[in-house]
DNA sequence: TAGATTGTTAATCGATTAACAATC
DNA sequence: TAGATTGTTAATCGATTAACAATC
């Protein structure tokens, strides 16, 4: 039963199961609900209604498939093939992005690493060479690219995007604190630090 | 009517309706919801909706006044004095967040950057010394420490949590790849770069 | 008064939880 | 059969949206 539209709290909350599977030894054996819940910080029921949009793929009595379980949730999120990505700044965070090892472990490649700032040009993060974000549109027009990553300044950030449209960059995920604007078809996500502490703010204010 | 409690989804909104008006050239004038909903990508009934919990704020058929709509989100997310943070890990996203401009212009203070890595030990960071973590919870028996965010690879997170407990920390961001746990009473948010990405993932899959 | 825009109440929608049947 | 555990249906809860009254 799958290929349905799942619902956005489920689709959010099945990188966290596959990130619980990835970290058991071994693809084998069976997990159950409960300690697929405890793992993954949900309910388990919470974990039973989200994978049984998947299909019917636990065994009543007995639990989840580790191997199986894994395979359809990569499936849903269409993580099947690895996915491609550039990296548009080249500054602290950009730098720990491009070094983040969990990219290629889950199948994400690095494909290009860009900035503006002369100095950084030619430099080298990780294996790839820092090129001018100038020259993005055209390195990318024989390529096909999946993600692009804005972590410049805020100023810069929404006319990098509209770099990556034309590029043909189809998805963007934005650490720029600015709401950046895409046509409609591609997805934006958007990850921003100081909103985080402010909410861990909100719950301070409340709890002394 | 301020002092109740919020709904979780609009404590995640409001930072953005502050990062939104802190963009704003000088803090006076007018806004309205139409204007805050443009600059934070959400409707227009939203923004009005939330500030609507934050009490009587706006004038009808006028808007809201800048100045006076942070001073009330400020103080709705308890934004009003510093807010002290220690960062655990000064690898390559620790560094960055310790780099990262946007804390003290949103009045994070980092108090300090704890590493267990003995090379790293004694450098400095954007004016602030990397410590010993073993050291960390005597440094901090002094102080109250508001905030301790684990940039650290994913094995040592959650003992650097329990650290973090020990040494009175009052809430945590947690960066590595994994659930943290930690006393109910202790708010624990998690940023996942991966997740972010698989999201993304999904939302691709479906487009083509 | 007319136009603009907030704030509130009610309706709708979606997500979570509870209850329990199915079945290993 | 008894125990364990999934999967589904129904109930509850919370969030969003629609409608509109209030008022500058």
């Amino acid at each position: 039963m799958s290929g349905g539209r799942l619902p956005p709290s489920t689709v959010a909350r099945l990188p966290r199961y596959l990130r619980f599977l990835e970290g058991l030894p071994g693809n084998t054996g069976v997990v159950s609900s409960d300690e697929i819940a405890e793992g993954s910080g949900v309910t388990a029921v919470q974990v039973r209604k989200d994978l049984s949009f998947l299909g019917t793929i636990g065994t009543r009595g007995v639990g989840y498939e580790v191997g199986a379980l894994r395979g359809v949730i990569i499936r849903a999120l269409g993580l099947e093939g690895p996915l491609q990505v550039v990296i548009v700044g080249s500054g602290n965070l950009g730098s720990a992005l491009a070094n983040y090892r969990g990219f290629e472990a889950r199948g994400f490649m690095v494909h290009g690493l860009y900035d503006a700032d002369p100095e950084r040009i030619g430099t080298e993060i990780n294996g790839t060479v820092v090129r001018h974000v100038d020259g993005m549109v055209d390195d990318l027009a024989e390529r096909t690219i999946d993600i692009g990553i804005v972590a410049t300044p805020r100023e810069a950030a929404q006319s990098v995007a509209d770099l990556l449209v034309r590029a043909g960059v189809r998805s963007i995920l934005n650490f720029a604190p600015v709401v950046i604007s895409a046509p409609a078809e591609m997805t934006v996500r958007q990850v921003d630090l100081a909103t985080e502490l402010q909410i861990l703010s909100y719950h301070l204010a409340r709890t002394r």
